[in-house]
DNA sequence: CGTCGTATTGAATGGGTTCAAGTAGCGTGG
DNA sequence: CCACGCTACTTGAACCCATTCAATACGACG
């Protein structure tokens, strides 16, 4: 556990630059937040339903997920987090949890408490209008996934999320060249896609044996960016960033 | 179209109220927003996919409701919209849209300037959170549907969407005694849970037959609330209402 | 009283699930 | 170094929830 890691931060600064611009005092009031940061295993909860957390999380490394269970087991995968994401920003102003954040694979994270990000809010509107905006990205993700689960195809949704990914992950310098690493099995998309872990294996195979990517062990390999976004239907609006420039 | 029409932003103060306390500077505060009031009649557009308004919207009367539309025309629908919601909210943070928002049925709406809403975002920071709140309760609704759409049989998501519906229109005063009207047709509801108006229309049957509900014209009363939330599973954490006994 | 949108019903089809079994990959300990 | 065990991945076959297509009935409204 460390306190004032300023360098920790930069993934946070890196994303909220992705798609606002901070003055050096915003930037400077981030960087000296209080965090406590934290190494965790993979397939570790940061934070349970019915929890009343009094700290925000920031990944500063590895993935994390969101998720609801239904009381037959069922799991439904609510969205994917990688470094510079905040992904239980809505604890600061909704008391209680409506769902589960977990680690995917081994992360860093850092904690940021509550009072201190209030106290920000307060006295850096920018911050504020920027940390706002994040949760709006945020619900606009939920959109497009619900619109995905709703009315895509299987095909239409897997290939989505590969688009989704890549474009998030290269926006905070995790991606180029059309690859990243893909931590997810093959039942996590599933059940982020409503789907069954048999169908997205199958779909997997289709979806390479079109040409659109590789994927082996966890490394994706995009192989035809115009295809797989077609096939997708994949309009980056969704996800507001400033530089949405694809490859 | 009327400018200063106080009286007309009680149902905001009401739904905010739902969930928070206001200090009367608050809600004074509020209270003296320049609004501009419109009557629009069914199936009209708010804002559309791409816009950038610069104003949002607020429910005074009526249903409204989001969506997306695929290339081939299927229609997801986002999230159903009742009076004192502020269903572009999120354009205040997010310059440019990423769905549509249009009425169901005839509407009265309140159309606040961004510029005034910055404003009171700046003097009022309890209002701030207040709103900032709102968008995340919109959000932590987006992942429930998520959850019904993805994991949750046809039975059990139309049976949650009457019990959600209920809920927060009982925060309004629009329902009581587990009676309200019930605005979707059988097609929105489909296009709202991931189904066909087809089979929408059978599963409603069984509902009526099995004793949960009944709906004629577009008068729902529930007959057997806990039946209804046992068949969907029904956890109202997610709508973070301040005071969410149920019946 | 016709007309248009909505609701209802039947029959055939299909995308995706479930169940079940088998394979590959990888870390661990003897 | 290999056996072991675990997890993820892969394949086949039967099944089903829900879709699609198509036709009919209802109901509100000018």
């Amino acid at each position: 556990m460390t306190f004032h890691a300023r360098a920790d931060l930069a993934p946070l600064i890196c994303k909220l630059e992705s798609i606002t611009r901070l003055s050096d005092r915003a930037r400077s009031a981030i960087e000296s937040l209080p965090v406590s940061v934290r190494v965790l295993d993979a397939n570790q909860h940061i934070v349970r339903d019915k929890d009343r957390p009094t700290q925000c999380c920031l990944i500063l490394e590895g993935w994390a997920y969101r998720y609801k269970l239904l009381s037959d087991g069922k799991r439904q995968i609510l969205s994917f987090h990688v470094p510079g994401d905040l992904p239980d920003m809505q604890s600061l102003h909704l008391h209680v949890m409506d769902h589960n954040l977990a680690t995917l694979k081994g992360c860093r994270i850092a904690l940021v408490p509550h009072a201190s990000l209030r106290q920000l809010i307060r006295t850096e509107p920018d911050v504020a209008a920027a940390l706002w905006r994040e949760t709006l990205v945020d619900a606009a993700i939920f959109r497009e996934w619900m619109t995905g689960i709703g009315r895509r195809t299987a095909y239409g949704r897997i290939a989505h999320l590969f688009c989704e990914m890549y474009l998030r992950l290269r926006a905070v310098g995790l991606a180029d060249d059309l690859q990243y690493g893909f931590v997810p099995t093959q039942g996590d998309v599933a059940d982020a896609l409503g789907l069954s872990n048999v169908h997205v294996n199958r779909v997997l195979q289709t979806l390479r044996s079109d040409g659109l990517v590789s994927l082996r062990g966890h490394k994706l390999a995009i192989r035809d960016w115009r295809g797989l976004t077609e096939a997708a239907e994949f309009d980056p609006v969704y996800l507001h960033l400033e530089r949405p420039e694809t490859p």
